[in-house]
DNA sequence: CGACCATTTGATATGGATCAAGCGATGTGG
DNA sequence: CCACATCGCTTGATCCATATCAAATGGTCG
């Protein structure tokens, strides 16, 4: 397997990175595919690092990776959670705001930001397109603050409809987090999250079959918590 | 004075709005000066509304703008202060996310975003520097986020030290918001932000010359708290 | 001067953190 | 195949930072 290191020194083929693509108007899904070079990473394996140059993106195709930033004292903030589809680590600035780890083992597409930026400078649409995933990004941290000033119920209600939208087979919601990554995602502790949820459970709303499994009973009770 | 009404619906002349830049490589800041059509907000009124379609953009040339949202149960987050320079409603989606009002009186430059979003069709640099806002952008609230997961002693330090990079005159801030925007920026409440400031006006980490007047006295003590 | 609003200060309550066990699933070595 | 260690999660008891409720103070403007 190629490692990170690799990667960043660029100690590999980039596939079809330097071959502008043939025709104009091409959509950015689809640069992607065809500039990404494919990488895996087990589990709890970084991606990249608070700080690295931003040279690459990241788009997942299989599991799951986390953002976050550790302040001095050891908390932990989560960004957010980046499912197959999502893409992470694009930045305007030259350097990672945050870290970046695979929760499962996963396979990413891996881009290179200039390769991106140079395609943008030729087709408009790609250009419009790379400012429209940074302005998604926005408004998901913007969301993602709204949270922070909620109450715990509010917060772990919020949380299980978000990825009920985002993973779910009907109501039920495979979690591919530990309570330990929801907690440092929604600023509570461990404890808190694990309360939480039994509360949820004993009020009807949600069913806990297995840890990583929960199973929505009663979608508008968790809304109306989510004042 | 024109109203923020007669903006919306384009019933005013937008100044050179449709006509094109003579020359290409245009900086986006030229060519929001020329395109901006300049308007004055008394204080606390709205500039635009959450939901709103996001027509326009808005540089502030005096004064003090906040942003925020309103939860259903009247708790306010404030999303970002906009000072003299700064640029705000900027959106890659069809609505504005927050809504936005002025703190002081205030005057703007009132772009409107298609205007800008064509300049950036024939301007690869206008587009880049699109892109590289809104990044910006997203870097502020990614570090409002980190804020709000810490203590009222590390927010209320960092917010007096952000404030001193961006409106202080050595190590006096004139502080343009009141106590009560303050909380709603930082999550804490209007009493919580007024012991703060007393307890580090004892510590000697500051002085509070008048409410709105803060003097910086001890910079890394401030720092220190910042964890 | 007096009314009003912003801010500070005080007293008390409380939601979530912290500290500390207990429990259940998973995996490992004997 | 089972005893046991380990890890992630839950549950319990207590504490504390901040919210809430309430009152006093101060600054501003008519």
């Amino acid at each position: 397997m190629l490692t990170q290191t690799a990667i960043r020194s660029g100690s590999f083929k980039q596939p079809a990175a330097h071959l502008p693509p043939p025709v104009e108007n091409f959509e950015l899904a689809g640069a992607v595919e065809l500039m990404g070079a494919p990488m895996s990473f087990a589990r709890n394996a970084e991606i990249f690092g608070e700080g690295e140059p931003a040279d690459y993106l990241y788009k997942v195709v299989s599991g799951t990776v986390r953002t976050y930033k550790v302040l001095a004292d050891g908390r932990r903030q989560i960004g957010g959670f980046y499912l197959p589809g999502d893409i992470c680590g694009l930045e305007t600035g030259d350097e990672h705001a945050f870290s970046a780890e695979a929760i499962t083992e996963c396979k990413v597409l891996v881009i290179k930001r200039s390769a991106l930026v140079a395609l943008a400078g030729r087709d408009h649409d790609v250009a419009r397109q790379l400012w429209t995933l940074t302005g998604s990004e926005l408004r998901r941290v913007q969301d993602h603050i709204l949270l922070l000033i909620k109450s715990a119920q509010e917060r772990v209600a919020a949380f299980l409809l978000e990825m009920a939208e985002r993973v779910s087979a009907g109501n039920a919601i495979e979690l591919p987090m530990s309570r330990q990554d929801i907690a440092d995602y929604l600023g509570l502790t461990i404890e808190t999250v694990s309360r939480t949820l039994t509360l949820l459970e004993n009020a009807s709303a949600i069913e806990l079959s297995s840890s990583r499994r929960i199973v929505l009973r009663n979608r508008s009770a968790l809304s109306r918590l989510n004042a």
